[in-house]
DNA sequence: CTTGACTCTGGAGCTAACTCCAGGGTTTGA
DNA sequence: TCAAACCCTGGAGTTAGCTCCAGAGTCAAG
């Protein structure tokens, strides 16, 4: 029993990236075709493919390729004496992510009040653009 | 009773930007002094200022600058024709707001997971990845 | 056994978002 | 009053992250 592989197009496909993007993921050490056939053609796993999807969806949520990097390398060793730094590399991680999460909390927020302040009652001129209605948030 | 104003220099050092990049931002129609001292110099407001600073937290949550323009052109002109247009528009930022939130969330879970399984109990080598994590969650 | 769709490498080109001059004027504090 | 610290414009240079060749080999259907 053989481990179902892909082709760099399939993948592509699979991924919604384009097969230049993958090879140039695969350039900066952000994905590694696990085999080659005979031909030379890359040969990815079902592992690789989780990979991509996830760069796919962080670099959505304003990664750069550098900090996936690192998300990326983050693993445990259980029998690693620098698992103390790992823990400390997650927690700040997490903290960034808080702070990310509560800035778009606070922007969506402020779309809201836009959109349902719109055509609507007599205070529609004090939220009348996405500035004012974070103003108003912030003072509440 | 005049209101406050401040040259791009001030404008750089409260909002952390660079005198280059507020320059760059007005070139892009990003903001507008709102005048000229008779040297030349820009003169911005305090509503310049808090345009500066949701701009700045707006790319740091991964929008493009042609979005944040688009954001901040969002208005509700109240006796405007167009205005289910905007609402239509704020419904779909709220949308995809939701959905970078919910990734957010997402990495932030297996991030979490991986923090505590770290030097943990017995399955620390379950959860050693990040991938792994979230692979983990999906499952329960 | 051919033809069209796929793959390879290496390198050039492109867009967004800055960043950094050069070469000049202006403000301000000791 | 004069030097340091600011500001101006216009344009060139840089980095990240792709994107697009050229030129050549490979695979699969008819």
């Amino acid at each position: 029993m053989k481990t179902k592989h892909y082709k760099i197009g399939q993948l592509a496909s699979l991924t919604g990236l384009t097969v230049d993007t993958v090879r140039f993921y695969e350039n900066k050490g952000l994905v590694q075709a696990s085999q080659r056939s005979d031909a030379g053609y890359r040969l990815f796993s079902a592992d690789d493919l989780a990979r991509l999807q996830f760069i796919k969806r962080a670099k959505a949520v304003g990664f750069t390729l550098d900090e996936i990097s690192e998300l990326l390398e983050l693993r445990l060793h259980p029998d690693d004496h620098t698992c103390e730094e790992v823990k400390q590399v997650t927690a700040r991680k997490v903290r960034e992510l808080d702070a990310k999460i509560a800035e778009l909390e606070k922007i969506r927020m402020s779309l809201k009040t836009l959109h349902t302040a719109c055509c609507g009652g007599p205070e529609s001129a004090e939220h009348c653009s996405i500035l004012q209605a974070l103003d108003s948030m912030e003072a509440s």
